[in-house]
DNA sequence: TAAATTGCCTAACGATCGTTAGCTATAAGA
DNA sequence: TCTTATAGCTAACGATCGTTAGGCAATTTA
């Protein structure tokens, strides 16, 4: 299962997967029982089963799904044609739109999917890999040019996605920042550190 | 019950404390059941209960622990003979190495402590507020001495120890880049993305 | 119109969970 | 020596978990 063959789904099968989304963002994958999903549908445990054979399959599912929002929203920014600083500041501020635009579908991305079962967890952390390799490419052309710092740039994408990532957790839309704001101080703080000459 | 007051433990509290800390941080507290624990201890599962009177309480007395291992490491830098720029580095940097040298004492400290049942949810959530709020003096005296650009103090804390906290999620004591590199490298990026005049 | 699919139901199984009741043995302190 | 604290045990309770078996009504397709 590659992200470029996920089929559509029925309506139905939609509306319950957004739910389970939801519900699995809030309470965890772990601490969220099929019980309460059925409850957050108004239908009994069992008649989930008539759409999903598992809760494991759900929650694949649902990652897959969310793997490739990002990678579809993110990833052509990459290829663009602009400079590398422009390119890379292109894609952490799509990656930080899709973590405030998506909320639930970023906790499932960065914590939740490390409760799949294998083999699907290894499949998921190969889509993680594809993904996070594309910043490093970017960071390595950075690099290469000579406008980015002689850096790991394994160890920069770490940091750089995970000052984004955190967001998640603290962003709220009624809070005092907006989403404007919040990409320009990223943006100053984050790539202004990855430069050179100072 | 507030971080100077935590008392010793009996020897054996404190071996079955180390080994519940072991546990939960890796398998996660919800995952993580009494009777796994009980058996890496080789003991019956009801014997946990001469100890600790609940699963919570253990998970309360890991976290207000490892909560005491952060501030007391941590926030004393904060008002050494420094410069800001100095002080907040010495700050990161020991927030790393704790991270780092304790990696069970992270987990528990970024991600298990929501597991609470209130009201200690909120009693750790103020021991948390007190130690970000250490940092966010030193950047706000930054900022009050123009070393650092005009920037939302509360939001650039979140940025610097985001970017740090995530190290606890991919480092490994036998991976490629040594501890000094690691530090060296965030000192570059972060502190050198947060200071003026470029 | 007959057949197949979709959607949900009741009832329950077996497993696992945190926890309790009540007991015994050992060691240290008064 | 008596008492108290420490540390463990067996057995089990009630709750909750993911899941299954088997059936019923409505809708869609052939």
């Amino acid at each position: 299962m590659t992200i470029a063959n996920i089929g559509v789904l029925t309506p139905r099968k939609q509306e319950i997967l957004d739910a389970a989304k939801k519900l699995f963002s809030s309470k965890g994958y772990v601490a969220a029982s099929m019980r309460d999903l059925a409850k957050a549908l108004h239908i009994k445990p069992a008649s989930l089963y008539s759409h999903y054979p598992s809760k494991d399959e759900m929650l694949w599912e649902i990652a897959i799904r969310c793997a490739k929002e990002f990678h579809e929203y993110v990833l052509p920014l990459a290829k663009e044609e602009a400079s590398v600083v422009e390119r890379l500041d292109r894609m952490l501020r799509a990656h930080l739109h899709m973590i405030i635009k998506n909320q639930d579908a970023s906790a499932i991305f960065f914590d939740e999917w490390k409760h799949l079962e294998e083999p699907r967890k290894s499949e998921f952390g190969k889509q993680r890999d594809i993904y996070e390799q594309a910043f490093i490419d970017v960071i390595n052309e950075g690099k290469a040019e000579g406008i980015f710092r002689d850096i790991n740039a394994r160890f920069t994408m770490f940091t750089l996605l995970s000052a984004i990532n955190w967001v998640h957790k603290w962003y709220r839309p009624e809070g005092k920042m907006s989403l404007q704001e919040i990409e320009e101080e990223f943006s100053k703080i984050l790539i202004g550190g990855l430069r050179v000459g100072r």
